[in-house]
DNA sequence: AGGTGTATGTCGCAT
DNA sequence: ATGCGACGTACACCT
């Protein structure tokens, strides 16, 4: 990785134009070749950037970066205050935990969470347009579409709108209803998804963990 | 702004877990406190960071940055291959030209580059699910929603939907027809609009600007 | 402070 | 490559 602190201005030219005036900030060129220029605010986000894959072309006084998609980043060095170079690891080495993927897995076996005397038949059920979260089955034995988001807006309203739509053709299935379950729904995702017939499950992440555990430890 | 090489593991505790394995990585403070960890990869994300307010209280050799929603992070620092400081500009000093804002003001003062005989009533006209970009009339009279994007694209289109089925059912609005304008529109975007019954309408951000520098220039 | 929509979103996975 | 869905999305703007 290359470190340069220079005074310098940049404009880009892609996916939209934008210029940035002089000012002091760092240049950091990644192994990959994807520069960034930061200033000393702005969370982790810099001003302006280039993704890899890309081409830097380096002269005196001024960078041209430009990639295969027609985006060009020039950025003119005014005067170099620092420019040094590490070898860094290319690995990310991260091991994550705690996203969607464990409120479906602890959704799918404690469906009754979502609603009375519901059973979970299978996690990731293809359709045509996708994977459905959890397909169940009601106390009744009809068929049950869930959705499952941590936030639930109406993106997912959409989608599960768009996967009932399309299990309602299928004889073994029809009539399918919807659930839209989420740790917290959005007001308009509500006002979408009561508009559309389909319920919604505000669930508690830690209720489901205690539970969880409970029933680990019975097991 | 402090950069800091350093072999180095952490893990973070706060919207999920993670833990990272022993590297060697870039640790970057700004002037506002946020702090990230970068490897020789990954574009401009960080693995790990903290953004401002939060509080950083730096150890020998563990660094533990806390903030107010009661996220963690700590890393353990092994080796330190270099440590710098750098006063760096505050601002951004960056100006963006050509995003969706400017489009819609540009629309919104020369409605007649979507439709003839059209007539701006509001932008960001409110409904229960979201503020339709431009509410016009046509030359007939009839209520007409505009969404707008830089990129038309099936987003999009869906979006205008939601906001006709809503404004469909105020006795003011209906009947209400809508239109989709970018300055490129995607072929699957435009089908579907099509089908919809929605109107498509590709506008040259370039002739918008020179329209609207001689409009100003006149009065 | 909380909600909503945009983003040069980025990133990973499937087709 | 391209499309699609998730993200510790970040970020600006508004109530």
């Amino acid at each position: 990785m290359r470190l340069l602190v220079a005074r310098c201005s940049a404009t880009y030219e892609g996916r939209l134009s934008s210029t940035l005036s002089s000012g002091v900030r760092l240049l950091m060129v990644k192994a990959d070749g994807c520069v960034a220029i930061h200033a000393d605010i702005g969370a982790y986000k810099p001003i302006n950037w280039m993704n890899a894959p890309n081409t830097l072309i380096e002269d005196e006084a001024s960078w041209v970066v430009t990639n295969p998609k027609g985006e060009r980043l020039e950025i003119l060095i005014e005067e170099v205050l620092q420019d040094v170079a590490w070898e860094l690891d290319l690995e990310r080495g991260l091991v994550l935990d705690g996203v969607e993927k464990e409120l479906q897995e602890l959704l799918a076996d404690h469906p009754d969470h979502i609603e009375a005397g519901l059973e979970t038949v299978q996690r990731e059920f293809r359709t045509d347009l996708g994977p459905v979260d959890i397909l169940c089955r009601d106390a009744d034995g009809a068929a049950v579409a869930v959705e499952i988001k941590r936030i639930g807006d109406i993106d997912g309203v959409e989608q599960l709108t768009r996967y009932l739509e399309r299990m309602q053709r299928d004889p073994l299935l029809t009539p399918v209803r919807g659930i839209f379950a989420a740790t917290v729904i959005k007001p308009q995702a509500r006002v979408l998804a009561e508009s559309r017939g389909i319920a919604c499950a505000e669930v508690s992440l830690a209720r489901l963990r205690d539970e969880d555990e409970i029933h680990l430890r019975l097991f």
